[in-house]
DNA sequence: CCACTATGTTGAAGTTCATCTAATCAGCGA
DNA sequence: TCGCTGATTAGATGAACTTCAACATAGTGG
């Protein structure tokens, strides 16, 4: 895969978009974007919520989590919420349950602009 | 190498722990680790600073800061520190001015909690 | 149609956060 | 030592966030 390709399939429209920030500083949009995505991810509830949907390797109901954390109801919906605007998972009413499941190519995104390639890692 | 080789190899005491939340979930005390490191980048001011720190391939003077920002001095001297104590940059005082350089471990392992191995992508 | 379960939404209370001004600290040169 | 510049700390204030209780909505089954 080409470093094009790898730009392209980036850089769909929303946030994609940029190199490592390692590499290239980001400008006030693209700052903006990154810092939402990780006020998503910056509390332990929420993080906990992300990690259990993305390894649950497929979907996940709602109903799994309930019980799981020491919070009512209202606010792990509140949570999720939280998570879903921020483009980092989705999910589905199913009939009596709810189902989410995660967007990899979100998360991909978001830890690539975190990434150290190996140049800068040696450059100190 | 073993699953524990890879748990140690990660582990430096700080944080270091886990593998991608894509892979295996977070227990409560790593979630609370990864929220305060994602919490410090979920600012837009303190994003942008950590990517021109990051960019700049060494240090960076706190005065080159001053005047790419809408805010006051004292402010950037927050974030600043905010960085700090997630562990994303240090700094040094030397005579006048003060110096700032990323911490690409830091950063790496940020950025491996959300990378998304190849087979969980294709799962889905 | 009604009761029941599973989630989501609203509004309010308490807490944390970003930002500013004013004051302080560190180094430099006269 | 005194002032000057660069940077950080302290205190205050308004905005945003987390959480819960109460209510609303969607779907199931009697």
């Amino acid at each position: 895969m080409s470093n094009q390709e790898i730009a392209e399939s980036a850089g769909q429209r929303s946030g994609g978009c940029c190199a490592p920030i390692s590499v290239s500083a980001l400008d006030e949009a693209q700052a903006a974007e990154g810092a939402a995505v990780f006020k998503a991810l910056s509390d332990p509830i929420r993080l906990r919520l992300m990690s259990i949907i993305a390894s649950a390797g497929g979907e996940i109901c709602v109903c799994d989590f309930t019980g799981q954390f020491d919070v009512s109801g209202p606010t792990i919906s509140h949570h999720l919420r939280v998570l879903r605007q921020a483009g980092l998972v989705d999910c589905e009413r199913r009939g009596t349950w709810v189902y989410y499941w995660p967007k990899p190519e979100r998360m991909q995104w978001v830890s690539a602009l975190l990434a150290v390639p190996e140049a800068a890692a040696l450059a100190r």
